[in-house]
DNA sequence: ATAATATACTACTAATGTCGTAGGAATAAT
DNA sequence: ATTATTCCTACGACATTAGTAGTATATTAT
């Protein structure tokens, strides 16, 4: 159940677009060095994340990405399964034939559970919603 | 955040045992059998349970192994966390220290919520309640 | 005693996945 | 042209997983 650095990065690169949204392109650089991630490792999970559909990029000078839609319209379950895989597989949750035991089988049941209340989270929150929670962080560091 | 065979086949042998809790030693190779698991991996799983003190073993003919505990004393989180590891494991949700972003980090608050979310399902769940579980299902086979 | 049965322990291995590094090609702005 | 940037492919070191194999040790049954 450890998350990969390819997720924890790439959500924490999706976090640093959306964050920059109205502002034109945002290169690999910048964020690799805000968020303190090597950019060739970076470049790798953008193409992912851009062949995925979740952001766009400018080629050449002055150049970068670009989340291709809205904060609000892209949702944390999203990314996460585009960059971790589906929510805690175990093959026998989404395919009933996998094993003989599947209708009867109490631990089934549980990682069914699991995976529930995980996706939960993760569909409950998208990228405007912590762009928010970043906000409301400063503030109360400028309080401070 | 696939879960391993090494928690799945461990909780499916703990569950065995719980079933036969009262009947004395249970053998692994009747408990790999039924659970379609190989004895000699199967082996070295019952080690880590044992040296974690959910079973406790008879040498010998005639042996095998029980629950050390009863099963409502045992929770999945505990088995889980024996055999899986922390849950979510991202090194910053357990120590603030170990980014400087930590406090104000929405990517780590994500990370803590999913850990909860995951964290409440398995600390619900014991054994006894998964032994209760198997015993509705087989009503309902016998009512079909 | 001896044989049979079971756990206990240690070592090894093949396959896979992770987390990068490296190098260069393509593209766009200056 | 030069510079800055994304794009693409290949490679490699390392760790983990999911076992297999063999032997030692303890207990019971004969």
């Amino acid at each position: 159940m450890r998350l990969s650095t390819r997720t924890r990065y790439g959500i924490r690169a999706m976090l640093e677009l959306a964050e920059n949204v109205g502002r034109g392109p945002l290169q690999l650089k910048i964020i690799a060095r805000r968020q303190d991630i090597s950019v060739k490792y970076l470049d790798q999970l953008m193409a992912i994340l851009k062949s995925a559909g979740f952001v766009r990029s400018v080629r050449g000078s002055k150049g970068g990405y670009m989340l291709a839609k809205a904060p609000e319209q892209i949702k944390l379950s999203d990314v996460f399964n585009c960059l971790e895989g589906p929510v805690v597989t175990v093959e026998c949750t989404e395919n009933e034939n996998y094993c003989a035991r599947s209708a009867d089988c109490v631990a089934r049941q549980v990682w069914t559970q699991l995976q529930e209340a995980v996706t939960a989270v993760l569909q409950s929150i998208t990228f405007k919603d912590l762009v928010d929670r970043t906000k409301n962080n400063k503030t109360v560091d400028y309080q401070i």
